[in-house]
RNA sequence: GCCCAGAUAGCUCAGUUGGUAGAGCAGAGGACUGAAAAUCCUCGUGUCUCUGGUUCGAUUCCGGAUCUGGGCA
């Protein structure tokens, strides 16, 4: 449409379906750069379990947002959003196009509708207030409060969701006014970018064998040290990026809690509950392009449909 | 060949003192706006192996068949 938007275009899809390959040969048909939207791959060291792409298989096509962060470091959605934005003005000011790839649908979303976050985060202490109401009366209590103060958070948070909760009280009291109408405003808001938005998928049972199998190469490949490292360094298990699956279930063996078989099953199975969460997101996602290798064939016959929506769309 | 025990949801099993059945896991759907590879919500009709019999009524009791374990020869 408007030529003066700035062009994007997103690449992504469920874990396992080969957006990595794909990502390249697009890179290179549109002289474009790869700004990563993973939420593990962002991490230094955490290579194998992320299915962190090589320097070799990048094949000179310029990375942003892949190992920035040391394992021990946080991050959210914010932080992500900032470092995406900048990079696509970087790539876009060198003449060149940005190209989201990654499967954190919460992470395309923050920039290719430009949400607004909010002021930071708080500095605990009143985080450290609920939870202690949280240990001692319960979800519910928190619920209610949070009834008293934002019912219509209320209404569409579940109470078992502590996490979310915590959140709106939080931002309650950072900003004083509710998340739920924060939320509504932003949900409002048009994408700032002239942008593609496609998803690769495949049927459903080919890509759990493939979850599986890339779970045993992953573990051929040295999975287990790789997570021993980073017991070694005391990287805490309760640190974001010992959350990433393969890395919380191994953490978890290394301390005896289940045996590695166990742990290798538990791997599998999270993988194919998040393949299956991820595609929930994009199905919800408005004007997502999907690209299904069932219909579409090979990457050639893929890369060739890409191409040729990007060219209507003006993006190319 | 004989004896014993099983045969119920994709898997492991529970159960019905005879009125056609339910848990866990797997799986499916959904939510998501500063942990997102996170967090949370919802969803269980299946020839109760087959076949005769008893019964108003059998998946449940009885007989037979088939299969699977285990034991004895």
């Amino acid at each position: 449409m408007s030529d003066a938007k700035k062009k994007l275009i997103i690449l992504t899809g469920p874990t396992a379906v080969g957006k990595t390959d794909l990502s390249i040969r697009l890179a290179k048909a549109v002289n474009g750069e790869i700004i990563s939207a993973d939420s593990i791959q962002v991490y230094r060291s955490l290579n194998i379990g992320s299915a962190k792409i090589t320097p070799d298989e990048m094949q000179g096509i310029p990375h942003h947002l892949v190992d920035v962060l040391d394992p021990a470091e946080g991050f959210h959605v914010a932080g992500f959003q900032a470092m995406a934005k900048a990079a696509v003005d970087d790539i876009t000011s060198r003449g060149k196009l940005p190209i989201i790839v990654g499967g954190t649908g919460f992470y395309i979303q923050s920039v290719l509708y430009d949400i607004d976050f909010g002021l930071e985060d708080s500095d605990g202490e009143i985080e450290e207030e609920y939870l202690r109401i949280l240990k001692e009366a319960g979800p519910e209590a928190l619920h209610d409060m949070l009834r008293e103060v934002d019912p219509a958070s209320a209404e569409i948070i579940h109470a078992n969701n502590v996490k979310r909760v915590l959140r709106a009280l939080t931002f309650y009291r950072l900003h004083e006014r509710t998340i739920s109408s924060h939320n509504e405003n932003e949900r409002k808001k048009e994408s700032v970018y002239n942008s593609a938005y496609f998803v690769l998928t495949m049927d459903r049972s080919r890509l759990y064998e493939r979850i599986d199998k890339r779970v045993d190469l992953m573990m051929q490949a040295g999975l287990l040290s790789e997570v021993e490292m980073t017991k070694q360094q005391g990287i805490p298990r309760e640190t974001t990026s010992m959350q990433g699956i393969g890395y919380k279930e191994l953490r978890s063996c290394l301390d005896g809690e289940i045996s590695l078989d166990d742990a290798v099953e538990l791997i599998k199975k999270n993988t194919r509950h998040f393949a299956k969460r991820q595609l929930t997101w994009f199905r919800r996602e408005k004007d997502v392009i999907w690209l299904d290798r069932d219909v579409l064939g090979d990457d050639d016959a893929i890369l060739a449909h890409m191409l040729s929506i990007l060219h209507d769309k003006n993006i190319m």
